[in-house]
DNA sequence: ATGTCCGATGATATCGGA
């Protein structure tokens, strides 16, 4: 079983991307971040088109996550309990599925904007509430999967060059925090391996020849229980994804599952 | 081979957010 997750910066932008990669990746199951799409708007008879089911959750213009399969789409559930809001409002940044036995979220963690702002404690929080929620699910999941954008490094080698990050969200020891109550409630992150060069990033700016220059971030996660992490054969951030015209300027995570 | 990109706005260039 293969399960994967890609922000696409954009359903409608990128709809020929996404249908060309499942078509040569063959995932099972893919959990998509930043549709900006309306959840009665999500395109789901293309997917339908390729054999895919699918769920989605937006609000139009900003966040809005899905999960599209071939396996099965049960039990489906939107947001996290007592998800933090902003501006008065529940993001649309966190969908869940039961895909072929295995809990799947897909995750759009909050940007956090700069270290001083509001928007980073409500990354904060929403870190805080993601680790609750994981725990309560493990009760009834054993088989429990968290992937998507963190916007968080886990380590400094997870970013291109630590010294271009100082006093810049997505590095600092808080937010590494929340990824730390993540595995305190039992989950370990599935590292995938790199496709060229040293490291697995998967998100490169669209400024400034970020991705030529291989001047990238490792802040698409993948979190699994135990029973998951064991049957794991193999991962991988998949940077060709990240090339070419009208790329999303992230880059797909792809976890392989023994059956 | 790539020096932003996306969506929204009483738009037709500018802005917030990433």
């Amino acid at each position: 079983m293969r399960i994967a997750t890609w922000n696409i910066n954009s359903i409608n932008r990128r709809l020929e991307h996404v249908t060309a990669w499942l078509e040569r990746a063959q995932p099972d199951v893919l959990c998509l971040q930043e549709t900006k799409c309306a959840t009665a708007a999500f395109p789901e008879m293309i997917f339908n088109g390729l054999g895919y089911e699918s769920v989605a959750l937006g609000a139009g213009a900003w966040n809005g996550v899905a999960i599209v399969s071939r396996v099965g789409l049960t039990d489906v559930r939107d947001n996290l309990t007592d998800q933090p809001e902003w501006e008065g409002k529940v993001e649309p940044r966190a969908i869940a599925a039961t895909c072929a036995g295995v809990r799947v979220w897909s995750l759009y963690i909050p940007n956090g904007r700069t270290p001083d702002h509001d928007h980073y404690h409500y990354k904060l929080k929403w870190l805080q509430a993601l680790s609750r929620t994981a725990a309560a699910e493990l009760v009834d999941h054993e088989s429990l999967m968290l992937l998507g954008d963190f916007n968080v490094a886990p380590t400094d080698d997870d970013v291109y060059d630590i010294a271009a990050f100082e006093g810049s969200t997505h590095v600092t020891e808080q937010e590494r925090a929340g990824l730390k109550l993540i595995e305190a409630a039992g989950l370990t992150e599935i590292e995938p391996r790199p496709l060229k060069y040293d490291r697995a990033f998967t998100f490169w700016d669209y400024r400034q020849l970020a991705f030529p220059k291989n001047r990238g971030m490792r802040i698409d996660l993948v979190y699994a229980t135990p029973p998951l992490a064991g049957r794991v054969t193999d991962a991988y951030a998949d940077r060709e994804a990240r090339k070419g015209k009208s790329a999303s300027d992230h880059a797909p995570v792809v976890v392989d599952l023994a059956d």
